[in-house]
DNA sequence: GCCAACGTTGGC
DNA sequence: GCCAACGTTGGC
């Protein structure tokens, strides 16, 4: 049992989308940088937590957890020439790209503001405050515990 | 919207 | 196989 954060802008896919999915249940797809992808292939594993992060917006911030319900998969995305993912470089004998299916678990009683993670000598060792752009990140067993904590989480 | 940190790409 | 250009990410 591992544990991640995954990094979602809320003006395209904010927590309260995967709340608003049928049976809770979002594909976390659209992933196009390499290293996120390298975790989300091979590291990734059906039952771990994901703490939820919102990036690119005016508060980032951890808001919840999520619970990896589906192992990685190739992308559909990057077959569909329609789709802003399309990867003409992709085929399905030769996927490039891979998504993980997650299931919303709690929206925490208060939001962790990255500004106030950055104060937090307990969590100075976060790849979120170590390396600032990687989408999807691994998280101790500690940090995901403090987090909670913190946020409020039952 | 600027630009810094990464990783990949591709010319030579 | 070097390294400049490029794409993605995301705080500020």
């Amino acid at each position: 049992m591992n544990y991640w954060l995954f990094k979602s802008e809320p003006d395209e896919y904010s927590l309260d989308d995967l709340r608003s999915e049928p049976g809770h249940i979002g594909r976390w797809d659209g992933i196009r940088n390499y290293q996120a992808r390298n975790f989300l292939r091979d590291r990734v594993q059906q039952g771990d937590g994901v703490l939820f992060y919102h990036s690119a917006c005016k508060v980032p911030a951890v808001v919840g957890t999520a619970r990896v319900v589906r192992a990685a998969y190739p992308d559909p995305a990057q077959f569909d020439p329609e789709s802003k993912y399309f990867d003409p470089k992709a085929s399905p004998e030769n996927p490039r790209w891979f998504c993980v299916d997650i299931e919303w678990q709690s929206a925490f009683a208060r939001p962790v503001a990255l500004k106030e993670i950055k104060q937090n000598p307990a969590l100075e060792e976060m790849v979120l405050v170590k390396q600032g752009r990687l989408s999807i990140q691994p998280v101790t067993a500690d940090e995901w515990s403090l987090l909670r904590r913190l946020g409020g989480a039952s």
